[in-house]
DNA sequence: CGATCTGTTGGACATCTGCGCAACAGTCTA
DNA sequence: TAGACTGTTGCGCAGATGTCCAACAGATCG
């Protein structure tokens, strides 16, 4: 393995232990399982972190801080209310990202355990919930929104994402993918006052089609 | 360790392997943990169990499953929609429940990798929602509730009610709880087109109390 | 060119994991 | 009281994991 700078070191580390806790959870990553993926020794790791711990929070810290900011940069390029929302839903509702909304699953749940990992995990939530609420003050500024308390609304709108997507990365379909964004898309509109179909749905095509089958299977399951 | 019969024991080893998943969470709860919490050999368990990780199914099946059924009796015990819905929140938003949500966080990131215990939290989380469900279906029947979809709006509010509670548990008092609970009562009624403040409010007067100062630490935890 | 620095190696080490097994010890029956 | 049944033990196995360290190798400098 060619030699680097620390700085750079220092990334690949944090890239590979991403890309590893991307394909097998935060759970099972191991320090092996980092070396391999950079093709470097384990000892190596050990090198640059202090414990296997510091690995994973800052790997946990680079890819939801990143996410986050993706989407601000994404919500940012304009200043359409509405279309700062679409932009929003876009990056939330994409399929391949269950790894991803995996690792905050693990999060939430070591939150309580792991003082470090909790914190980042409340700062860069708490990160979100700013983006949508001021994505909402703006939308009410403009005339384009009525919504009596952004913020309550924002945290609603974060909790309903976040409940319909826990139940389809950690139980698999009992909800439809294309389902849960749809309702989500709904109840905000609903929140801000503004008519049902007013958002743009991305793949309207694809929901319509699945809407009907959607709420069968979710029947289905439900009656198992 | 004094003999017992096998039904006793395996309760004890339920309720060991319970005691200590509530103190370092489902992830990292051992054969050995179990067993020394229990004051027993290690290979008594797998005397009773095939792996750990039925261990950890009848463990979570027992608290959730118990926690369901505590819930559905409530609900049963009255023909009343209102009121069924009312023994419902009355359940869901004590305050004292924190350990058990903590359970649930710790199920949903574990789901994925351990099957029976993923097959578990998704029977339970499917009983709730057929739960409500089938109360709303109650109050659609007898016209006081107005709602098109009643397995889509208890899928929604269970995800709404999660989506809050685990803010709560795993990041603290970012939204107060009262707060939280009223916004799911609130959002309850619009779904089940009746109006606002028709469900009662359990605490009113601590919820009120608590709301103005509750969405200025909303917004100054927002601000930090 | 030789010396020094430091990124890198690969394995050693102690510990922990789930699990299986032969032996032990209470309890009940004939 | 002798024997059978079965709850229980304690250790061993094989694999995995985090951590550490002496040696190696590529780059830099006098």
């Amino acid at each position: 393995m060619p030699r680097m700078s620390p700085t750079e070191r220092r990334d690949a580390i944090i890239e590979a232990a991403l890309t590893v806790a991307l394909r097998k959870g935060f759970g099972s990553t191991t320090v092996r399982d980092v070396a391999a993926e950079l093709g470097c020794s384990s000892g190596l790791i050990h090198h640059y972190f202090e414990s296997m711990d510091d690995v994973l929070a800052a790997a946990f810290d680079q890819a939801a801080g990143r996410e986050l900011a993706s989407i601000e940069v994404a919500m940012a390029a304009t200043d359409d209310p509405i279309a700062k929302l679409t932009a929003f839903f876009a990056s939330y509702g994409r399929g391949d990202q269950d790894w991803a909304f995996q690792l905050w699953l693990d999060a939430w749940a070591e939150a309580g355990r792991k003082p470090a990992l909790g914190a980042t995990s409340r700062r860069i939530n708490v990160g979100w919930q700013r983006l949508l609420a001021s994505a909402i003050v703006a939308g009410v500024d403009s005339g384009t929104f009525a919504c009596p308390d952004p913020d309550a609304t924002a945290w609603r709108m974060l909790s309903l994402l976040d409940g319909l997507a826990l139940q389809i990365v950690a139980h698999g379909s009992v909800v439809p993918r294309e389902v849960s964004v749809e309702w989500s898309i709904a109840a905000t509109e609903d929140e801000l006052g503004i008519a049902r179909g007013t958002l743009p749905r991305l793949n309207a095509v694809a929901a319509a089609e699945t809407a009907a089958a959607g709420v069968a299977a979710v029947a289905a399951v439900a009656t198992r």
